[in-house]
RNA sequence: GCACCCGUAGCUCAGCUGGAUAGAGUACCUGACUACGAAUCAGGGGGUCGCACGUUCGAAUCGUGCCGGGUGCACCA
């Protein structure tokens, strides 16, 4: 249930009645109408821009078509008030029992409650991490798993079939770095002194790899050359290393659906049919880039590569898809990874890059929009840097892993779910300043335990009532009276509350996460604010002794919140606190 | 040089497909506990929304141009 599409469905239809009767021309578009919770309280509880969107293209004068809306409006049970105000604003306020339904709504579909079929069962293919399978995962790759995963969930709850994936790099330069320098640690293993040249992994990580080789090839690659070991090493520390990023994703809770291997790729015919696809467009063709301007390249010359014309679909440049080797560029297994998802049926794709990627975007908009005929929408998001602090001095740390924070680190010292909350509490696109002594911090300068502090004193709540003997149970509480809830402290809560469906469409449309997390804060705010009102005035305490009745619908609006939280730090993958420890 | 992201209170940041007097936290000042958990709450001061034009009934939000910060810029992924 959503009070706030349910009322913009009731403005549309008097405007079509207003149509049918003449005070409205016909074919106006009502898309724009909106209704929204006013800025400020004062104005009522919902208001519409309908007679202002509506104005010019009807000519006529937005307080006319304001009034003749009003009018209307006013005589359906749900309207107790309809003002027109300031340009034609029309305010309106709802009747009573309409915000107590919400508390219904809220403790008959549980956990459920706020969740939308705005996607309409579409398939969304998330691609998250992804990061390279040559060390284990840093905070940046944190940052992205966290906000690929909760991002997941949101756009399940609003009704899209969802799936998490990961894109394993094992095919390219950087895996032969990696069996080098595990080759260094299997000679380390066998009492060798390891030569970690420049341009290897100096990571200790590598260590257990090393030993892990000694103990199934012993001594025998030993002086070997390169050729006879770098294929099986290249196989087997790729696959250690993803033991280790799976082992590390799953200390933050993070499941994949697929792990989809760049290597896999080759030999499987699928890049050249990728670009088969673009060729039969037409964008595929053997051409000399313009050497790039401003700054000097030295070693810049002109070469006649293969290229994809992919300023057809919105890149400034077009992008080389073959070495002067005449192996694939990196682009070209992501284009066939791509080509891939929309192969596999995905209505919709979205990526979640690290900021560095930026450069990136737009060809990678571009593949897809080629390879998609423009039909498969491909929305990138960037995460921008976690700065790390401890005590308000920039944190520096990790002997294990050479010179960056692990994501294993993190997660060891202020837990998953402290991890997971302060990931969302920027945008994505914002920079994150995460201090590790300011997370663990009790008050309400941390988010994370405001609004745990505030599901522990609801739960607190109830389990006072049950001793006192009174059924605290969603059903029983949603038969509770809840016409007793109708002081404004209370309805300022249950507002609150209402717009919990609207906050999850409005985040899943936008791909927004975070917005669910500072939601949360301001529904713990409201909920912290009635609780102290309860300090001067007794008949807001939720507990009223002698008065079970009374105390049941008070408890049926705080659970509600609590389903809420419950529900909210569900999508972000947080567990909720039922006491503070 | 080009592209992308960012610029909102002293500081850290929200701000809904463009809506009314731009909001939180923090810091500073003042109040509220013989309590359903004060780990909280209430009130106060504090803003040319980087700058300038433009579109619009209406712009922090959209467009253009500047200024400032970050990131990335052929045959590495």
């Amino acid at each position: 249930m959503n009070l706030f599409t349910d009322i913009r469905a009731l403005v549309i239809e008097n405007l079509t009645e207003m149509q049918a009767e003449g005070a409205l021309p016909e074919g106006l578009d009502f898309a724009n109408v909106t209704v929204e919770p006013p800025r400020d309280a004062a104005h009522g509880d919902m208001a519409t821009n309908a007679a202002m969107v509506l104005a010019k293209p009807a000519k006529l004068k937005p307080r006319d078509i304001a009034e003749g809306l009003a009018a209307k409006l006013i005589t359906d049970a749900r309207i107790e008030l309809a003002d027109v105000a300031g340009p034609g604003f029309l305010n309106l306020r709802l009747a009573a029992d309409l915000w107590q339904g919400v508390i219904g709504a809220a403790l008959k579909e549980g956990a459920d409650f706020g969740r939308s079929d705005m996607g309409q069962g579409r398939r969304v293919n998330v691609e998250f991490v992804s990061a390279n399978p040559t060390g284990p995962l840093h905070v940046g790759h944190t940052r992205g798993a966290v906000f690929g995963d909760a991002l997941a969930s949101l756009l399940d709850f609003a009704g899209h079939q969802v799936t998490r994936e990961y894109y394993v790099n094992d095919g390219g330069g950087q895996v032969d770095v990696l069996a080098r320098s595990a080759y260094e640690r299997y000679r380390e293993a066998n009492g060798l002194e390891p030569q970690i040249a420049e341009g290897l992994y100096p990571g200790d990580y590598l260590v257990p790899i090393g030993e892990a080789l000694k103990a199934k090839y012993g001594d025998s690659l030993i002086d070997q050359p390169e050729s006879v070991w770098l294929q099986d090493l290249r196989l087997f520390s790729t696959e250690s290393m993803m033991d280790m990023i799976r082992a590390d994703l799953a200390s933050l809770g993070v499941v994949m659906d697929l792990f989809y291997s760049e290597k896999s790729l080759y030999g499987s015919g699928k890049i050249e049919s990728a670009l088969e696809d673009l060729s039969s467009k037409g964008l595929i063709y053997e051409g000399t880039l313009p050497p790039p301007k401003g700054k000097a390249d030295e070693d810049w010359e002109p070469r006649v590569q293969t290229l994809f014309k992919s300023t057809e679909h919105g890149d400034d440049v077009d992008r080389p898809v073959k070495k002067s080797d005449g192996g694939w560029t990196y682009f070209a297994p992501d284009i066939a990874y791509h080509f891939d998802k929309v192969e596999r049926g995905f209505d919709e794709l979205i990526d979640v890059f690290g900021a560095d990627h930026g450069g990136y975007v737009k060809r990678m908009k571009a593949a897809v929009s080629a390879l998609s005929d423009g039909k498969v929408p491909l929305d990138i998001k960037l995460c921008q840097l976690v700065r790390l602090f401890k005590d308000g001095q920039p944190f520096k740390m990790s002997k294990r892993a050479g010179n960056f924070v692990t994501l294993r680190e993190v997660v060891d010292l202020v837990g998953p779910d402290v991890t997971r909350f302060v990931m969302l509490t920027r945008k994505n696109d914002a920079p994150l300043d995460f201090d590790f002594s300011k997370v663990l911090e009790q008050s309400k300068d941390n988010p994370v335990f405001y609004v745990q502090y505030a599901s522990a004193r609801i739960h607190s709540v109830m389990r006072k009532a049950t001793d006192a003997g009174i059924a605290v149970d969603d059903a029983t509480l949603a038969d509770a009276d809840l016409a007793k809830l109708d002081h404004e402290a209370e309805l300022a809560v249950i507002k609150k509350l209402s717009e919990w469906p609207r906050l999850i469409e409005i985040a899943a449309r936008t791909n927004e996460p975070h917005r669910v997390a500072f939601y949360l804060y301001e529904l713990a705010a409201e909920f912290h604010a009635l609780w102290n009102r309860g300090n001067d005035l007794t008949e807001l305490r939720f507990l009223q002794e002698g008065d079970s009745a009374t105390s049941q619908a008070k408890i049926a609006l705080i659970r509600s919140v609590s389903i809420v939280i419950s529900a909210g730090l569900g999508i972000l993958g947080v567990t909720p606190a039922e006491e503070m420890r």
